[in-house]
DNA sequence: AGTTGTTAGTGACAAATGTCATATTTTAAT
DNA sequence: ATTAAAATATGACATTTGTCACTAACAACT
């Protein structure tokens, strides 16, 4: 009998993914969350086998579970399961060593064999994924954006950007925001880096 | 007349210097303070031909000042004057275009002559800068503190900086802190991009 | 004509960050 | 032996950041 833990904060997924996958005569759900500040809590309770996070939650992000669970060495594998298929949020799963990582638009009975197989010690990635890494990892910042990154980088604060962009500062502070959300990061530090490291601030 | 600006903490210096000044026929002290900040807003105000600021200060330090000078294009030149012969100071003021950066430890004749020369539209560095430049820029930085910019330099947040050095969340942002006021800057995107630029993040 | 994406903004809130003063202990230098 | 740095810590405080929800204008596309 697999143990997992579902995190997904689509809650008509969840559900439904639970109900599906407690049909399967090897397979138990133990728990499940909407957040990924309640998953963390749980996770470490119940230690499950095999989690399957989202990415896209309030508060901890999916990524930022799977990283908890790799530096406080649970024996639990995660499965990221998310609708996008951007390069960033792959590469941080890489990072946190996550034993799968699937899209929510290949059909259910995909999971249900990715855990089994990540079970039997396998790491299975969606082959999407493999084609979107081999293509040039587009920034996926719009121009604005960019912008707001860049001054950021100079390791300006909120007000002088907004003033140098002629933006309130809620406005630039809402961009990093969604920057930081692109980029699957936390603060403008993190979000510089990855850009670096992808050139997308040059000039 | 040439109407000078003084802002200096050290309350003992800046009265001394305030009533040497004066005795010269040619020099005019039209306001003094010991804060960035009041400072900042009473040149933007009487907009003196030269304004002679100390480095570290409350508030605002000198050299923001000179950097808000230089952003509102004030025709008024800039003197640093400040103990330290620190290369990361004197970088960001020669960024601000400074016209003028002595020691405190020089003569204040210096200072005076210093004063005269800027207005014939000079630029003077005191001389035990340069051969401090020529030296390699050594970090001064303690080996924990770079430990800790090391690790903020990766993005992560104070705690897990914390935990990863064994120090309380108090004591990293002190030493935080502390870099930040050895590198003359504000945050820490900043001092990344000093140690950076100075390779001082190596291994 | 309706959907979608970008740009721009506000307001509220929690969390993180930066600053300052201050204290103790250990280590290194004079 | 005394002094001076360095390492570590706490507490208080103001400011900045980051998140979230929600609105609205405008352009491009179907």
């Amino acid at each position: 009998m697999i143990e997992l833990y579902l995190a997904e904060d689509q809650s008509m997924l969840n559900s439904a993914l639970t109900q599906l996958l407690e049909l399967e005569d090897d397979l138990h759900v133990v728990g499940s969350a909407g957040d990924g500040q309640t998953a963390w809590t749980e996770i470490q309770q119940l230690q499950p086998q095999v989690a399957i996070l989202d990415i896209e939650m309030p508060g901890l992000s999916g990524l930022d579970v799977a990283d908890q669970i790799q530096a406080a060495k649970l024996p639990t594998k995660v499965i990221i399961l998310t609708t996008f298929a951007q390069k960033a949020y792959f590469e941080r799963a890489v990072a946190a060593q996550v034993a799968g990582y699937l899209l929510k638009d290949s059909p259910s009975d995909d999971l249900i064999a990715a855990i089994r197989q990540v079970m039997a010690g396998a790491t299975i990635y969606a082959p999407e994924l493999v084609v979107n890494m081999l293509s040039a990892d587009k920034n996926p910042l719009t121009e604005r954006e960019l912008a707001v990154l860049k001054a950021a980088a100079q390791g300006l604060p909120t007000k002088v950007i907004a003033a140098q962009l002629y933006l309130s500062a809620g406005t630039v502070r809402n961009y990093l925001s969604a920057i930081f959300s692109k980029l699957g990061v936390h603060n403008r530090l993190e979000a510089v880096q990855v850009a670096q490291r992808n050139k997308w601030l040059a000039s």
